[in-house]
DNA sequence: AAACTTTGATTACACATGTAATCTTAAGTT
DNA sequence: AACTTAAGATTACATGTGTAATCAAAGTTT
């Protein structure tokens, strides 16, 4: 028995199919398509190729619908997010978060809205854990 | 005359040697593979090839001691990791940081020093815009 | 039914990456 | 001076990635 221990990584333009898909789905690969190139130009048969390496990593899968396939993530937006945020607060910032938002804080980056939703999760942070 | 817009990824192993090196430098080929070493087995030639290859894409750089060489980086870790950030908190979360902090506030993630430097932070935030 | 079209499957191909081994040359040893 | 090391340079090679083109089969059109 292989115990399959492997995740094969989700590569940059993989990452961009997926997201299209999580925007919506199921959908086909030419829904897909069309939503791609409303921003960027790539070529029908990248983004099939970059759908079936997907569907081999196991990432997305899809039910057949006459001929054509209805594509949907096995993975959800959310947990991806949250895997590879903790990965990289914990490569970069020692696993702590507030190094991260320093340097938006500095430079540039954080509105007056950010840190509004800042100071709500802290105080519901705090309403839990106290 | 070519422009050269190009900037090279660092990958995920370069990037290991580079965080090596970020500890301390200028450091020797040995010092590097020795820090490297202490945590995971990797070849003495693997590392000079990432050495070698970080030279090239002009992330390091060395000064010829004797024989061997003295390499330094040519990018600030501060830098990078502001960059790397904003990048990740830009496809993942349209560029808010609120929402990646809101899932290490879910999902464990948050720890009391945590939440007290993010306070500080707003303090900091609030003082100069307002 | 024959031809055309559209869908996914298979194949292609250059450059990147992970992981070294071999080559060359300067430096230290005997 | 000849021999052995040790450092970086060059070469290697499988797998991944970006970016398609070609192939085969089912569906649509005339």
């Amino acid at each position: 028995m292989t115990t399959d221990t492997e995740k094969p990584d989700i590569s940059k333009t993989e990452f961009e199919v997926l997201d299209a898909l999580w925007n919506k789905f199921p959908a086909t690969a030419s829904e897909i398509i069309q939503r791609l190139n409303q921003n960027k130009t790539w070529h029908e048969k990248t983004v099939k190729t970059l759908l079936s390496r997907l569907v081999k990593k196991q990432v997305i899968d899809f039910d057949k619908q006459q001929r054509s396939y209805l594509y949907f993530p096995l993975v959800e937006r959310s947990t991806y997010n949250q895997k590879e945020s903790k990965s990289l607060v914990s490569r970069l910032f020692g696993g702590k978060v507030a190094p991260l938002v320093a340097g938006f804080a500095n430079s540039d980056g954080l509105s007056q809205d950010d840190v509004d939703e800042l100071k709500s999760l802290i105080k519901q942070w705090e309403q839990k854990n106290d």
